[in-house]
DNA sequence: TTTTGAGTTGTTCGA
DNA sequence: GTCGAACAACTCAAA
């Protein structure tokens, strides 16, 4: 057996400008690429043809065929990483492990457990910084403390941005340092007990996208937003290429949605508890009705307000909602419905492509009322008014629930006005002194 | 320490 | 139809 070091790849699917890959690269030893299907993961899936494990699956193949050219080639396994680890090291003389770092909580446990027990065989866990463009403790205030106010955070990241924060990383350049070895067997989704969804993926050129974005992503019927979210959660794109883009560009608006990424990541990496509780604990003093019939009704997109119903078939299609709609639904199942906003989170959860634990806890709360710098409680959107403004010709309605042409129209399950009233009373007795 | 200004995305009501 | 105020205080950030 000859020295090697190993990248692992996580939610950074790409050999370019990848930190990790890079610096693992420059050490001594030739690099062997690695990436494991965890199974702590992928047995909580409910769906078979679940369009994520495809997504990983399809890029997993590009980067083999990628490092074959170059006379390497992927490892990949699949189960628990904790015993994933110590069969790797049997097979090769493994003298360090580089990986980008991951925030989310089930993330910062594995990769502590794994650091002692490499440390304890003597080896090496380097991790960077390459998912984001500042870290949980990087933009922080004057005290030392992390914000909790979106605004002021902006401001601070924007001024602390430099050209050295967006250069990128010429992997390619080190590419000779590859671990020379035949291909290693491939794994089909089968395999790994999955089944092809049929989901289509996004592409990664967003750059037209960005000129109109802050006129029309509002409008859920035009196509203006980048779907980028995909990429960037699975590192399938490079955040310093994207945030160079936006800058290049004056896409101010588009980047501080970037800049609401990294806030939402720094907030779950210091308040991990806000991923299960609300953020401001009186908001769990809500008595929720959660209902399983109009939960259901909800999700199937079955609740007789047009643009819920849409947004809704829109996620079951396609795995994708678009942002404004987003809100509407979110704002429909806490208020209107009174059903626990982790309900909602978690359907998001096993429905969207670019789910994302801290953005989608930061949405979800921040629609509820119960998340730092979030909509005041008596903010209830009112989803009639919303479609007036945002789909005035029913475009996006039609599209995905066409039954709203029809002359008999579905029965609203729950009236406007009379479930305002009911949430301001119940929110307002919860949040009480 | 105290004070001051401000805080993602909205709705309703009444003039 | 349009406009401004009220909605409810509270907490945060920074001077």
């Amino acid at each position: 057996m000859k020295p090697i070091t190993i990248c692992w790849l996580r939610r950074d699917l790409r050999l370019e400008d990848n930190a990790a890959l890079y610096h693992a690269l420059k050490s001594n030893y030739p690099v062997l690429v690695v990436f494991i299907f965890d199974e702590n993961i992928l047995q909580k899936l409910a769906n078979r043809a679940d369009a994520r494990v495809t997504f990983i699956h399809q890029q997993l193949t590009k980067i083999h065929a990628a490092l074959q050219k170059n006379g390497s080639s992927l490892l990949i396994k699949y189960g628990k990483p904790e015993e994933i680890w110590p069969a790797i090291l049997k097979d090769y003389e493994v003298k360090a492990v580089y990986a980008n770092r991951d925030y989310e909580p089930y993330a910062r446990k594995r990769d502590d457990g794994l650091a002692e027990f490499l440390i304890s065989e003597g080896i090496n866990f380097h991790t960077f910084k390459d998912q984001v463009i500042f870290e949980k403790d990087e933009v922080i205030k004057a005290d030392g403390k992390p914000y909790t106010v979106f605004t002021p955070y902006y401001r601070l990241w924007l001024k602390t941005l430099t050209d050295f924060h967006v250069q990128s990383y010429p992997t390619e350049k080190y590419f000779n340092n590859l671990l020379q070895l035949e291909p290693l067997p491939f794994p089909t989704l089968k395999d790994i007990g999955f089944v092809q969804a049929q989901q289509k993926f996004p592409a990664t050129n967003f750059e037209l996208r960005l000129k109109n974005y802050d006129q029309q992503r509002d409008y859920p019927a035009v196509d203006a937003t980048t779907r980028l979210g995909l990429h960037l959660r699975f590192g399938t794109v490079s955040i310093r290429r994207v945030v160079k883009e936006a800058q290049r560009q004056g896409a101010d608006k588009w980047l501080s949605e970037l800049v609401w990424r990294e806030f939402y990541m720094m907030i779950l990496w210091h308040f991990p508890h806000s991923a299960q509780q609300a953020f401001k604990p009186v908001y769990d003093n809500i008595i929720w009705r959660n209902n399983e019939q109009e939960f259901k009704a909800w999700c199937e997109g079955k609740t007789g307000y047009p643009i819920v119903d849409a947004g809704m078939r829109q996620l079951n299609e396609t795995g994708f909602m678009h942002n404004r709609v987003r809100m509407v639904v979110a704002s429909f199942l806490c208020k209107h419905l009174l059903i626990d906003w982790r309900w909602g989170e978690a359907y998001f959860a096993e429905k969207l492509l670019d789910y994302d634990l801290s953005s989608n806890v930061g949405g979800w709360q921040w629609a509820c009322g119960s998340g730092n710098d979030a909509a005041p409680y008596f903010r209830v959107f009112n989803p009639a008014l919303q479609l007036k403004k945002f789909d005035p010709k029913m475009e996006y309605v039609y599209k995905w629930a066409p039954e709203y042409k029809l002359p008999t129209l579905p029965m609203p399950i729950v009236d406007h006005t009379f479930a305002r009233d009911r949430v301001l009373k119940v929110y307002k007795k919860a949040l009480q002194p």
